[in-house]
RNA sequence: GGGGAGAUACUCAAGCGGCCAACGAGGACAGACUGUAAAUCUGUUGACUACGUCUUCGCAGGUUCGAAUCCUGCUCUCCCCA
């Protein structure tokens, strides 16, 4: 596989430096992505430098994804229209590890002269002094070049910290010490990144007398404009503690037709006569979903497990089946699938003596529930038809019983198509 | 330091003494259509013990039968001049 060609059928690359395809067919060669620990889990957005990575080793070289211990501390202004709250060190660690774990999940770290690496910048950053650093790194970059990137520019009317001023030198310095530590020559990124990178390749230019190289890869866009990983939760994580495989899925199968043909070539590893044939396969018959029933079943594989994905695909499938078929096959399901499947989706537990007295609807969705924040919402919701017990419509006199126990045990609630609720009752 | 403008629901943005729970747009949610889509059409979008009541228009007071609208003080934001 050559990197180049691949990324860019994939529609991966939105910027090279020149000379960075030569030096890659030259030799096994090293290159690496930072990831910033913002947060305890990455989201769907950091796949794409993931992807990048993943393409790297595939096509023989060797990834190092570097975790930013020591750029989490500054805070990264690219992109960002505000300053950012910095985050106190045992958060950083914290996410730091779970972060480590998931990146694990991706590479293989044991195949040779290309096995993968991960490394911490706060590893050398610790036991380097303000004074040295200034002297031998900064030393090296002007004021003005700092000043003209886009992160800074965009920044100088609402205000920036000298904090966060000094982020792409310390970025910088990351790519100079893997550059002469690890023989690092390239690093990649999302296009945000650009600046930052250009400032790496610019330090190993003047301090170390080297060459080294960027790519990076385009934001991803949707369609209709909004952000892509988002949904009303919130962002889609990774980790199924935040975001169930249930949702993860449900995510990727919901992905437009104008927008599912640029995923599956980034987030799969499908070569590309598979996706052509996919893409055929799917125009002529759109309402069956072939790419994005393939993209949800690939990525949800190797983020979570093909056990997580099946669950997934049996939910969808008994929550959007229609009336008494979806019901059936909810009572077919065993409790112990029932609570897998149902993993992250609103619950709550009512008391049997409760059911047996009957739940009025509204109390059930509310004061019991939960699911809704107040009665005039609940009611509402009644008043437009679009809440469902058990699969079945249901008006503002239902009230729940034993009678609509699935299982002895469940009841399923829903809100609309892709609002479910379930009721436990012990 | 001097002068001016403004703060309204998730966001933008009307209203400038009663007809205001507050026009309109966007967003969000739901219904129809459909492919669990897009587009489109429709409805909803403060709370409640609900043809009525209560709490909301930066904060605290005041004038008035009655205020988001007038007055006073405070807080914050923006613009212009120095």
């Amino acid at each position: 596989m050559e990197l180049i060609k691949e990324l860019t059928w994939r529609g991966m690359i939105h910027d090279i430096m020149p000379g960075t395809e030569e030096q890659l067919t030259k030799e096994i060669t090293s290159a690496y992505v930072g990831f910033d620990p913002t947060a305890d889990s990455l989201h769907i957005g950091n796949l794409v430098p993931v992807m990048l990575l993943k393409f790297l080793q595939l096509s023989g070289h060797k990834p190092i994804a570097l975790v930013g211990g020591a750029t989490g501390m500054i805070g990264d202004p690219s992109g960002k229209s505000a300053e950012r709250q910095l985050l106190s060190l045992e958060d950083i660690n914290f996410n730091l590890e779970a972060q480590k774990k998931q990146l694990e999940q991706f590479l293989d770290f044991d195949c040779g002269d290309n096995s993968a690496e991960i490394v911490n910048n706060y590893d050398w950053f610790k036991d380097i002094n303000l004074l040295d650093f200034i002297r031998d790194t900064g030393k090296h970059i002007t004021i003005s070049y700092m000043m003209s990137k886009d992160s800074v520019k965009s920044r100088l009317e609402s205000g920036m910290s000298f904090t966060e001023f000094t982020y792409q030198l310390i970025q910088g310095f990351d790519f100079l010490y893997l550059y002469e530590n690890k023989n690092c020559k390239i690093q990649m990124g999302g296009s945000d990144q650009w600046g930052n990178i250009v400032t790496g390749t610019e330090l190993i230019r003047r301090k170390a007398r080297g060459e080294a190289f960027a790519l990076t890869a385009p934001l991803i866009k949707k369609a209709d404009g909004t952000k892509f990983g988002k949904s009303e939760g919130g962002n889609i994580w990774l980790d199924p503690k935040k975001t169930s495989p249930y949702k993860f899925y449900q995510y990727w199968l919901n992905s437009s037709d104008a927008d599912v043909e640029n995923f599956i070539k980034i987030f799969t590893l499908f070569d590309k006569e598979t996706i052509d044939a996919l893409i055929i396969k799917h125009n002529e018959d759109k309402g069956s979903r072939v790419l994005q029933k393939a993209l949800g079943k690939d990525i949800t594989c190797r983020v979570h497990s093909e056990e997580e994905y099946e669950n997934a695909v049996k939910a969808s499938e008994i929550l959007f089946k229609k009336g008494q078929e979806a019901v059936d096959g909810l009572k077919s399901l065993s409790a112990s699938l029932i609570q897998d499947i149902f993993e992250g989706v609103p619950q709550a537990t009512f008391s049997k003596a409760d059911l047996a007295n009957g739940i009025d609807i509204v109390s059930a969705f509310v004061e019991k529930g939960k699911f809704l924040s107040s009665n005039g919402e609940a009611r509402r919701e009644l008043k437009q038809n679009s809440i469902s017990v058990n699969k079945a419509k249901v008006n503002d006199t239902c009230v729940l019983t034993e009678e609509d126990l699935i299982g002895g045990k469940y009841i399923l609630l829903q809100k609309g198509k892709k609002n479910n609720y379930l009721v436990t009752v012990e």
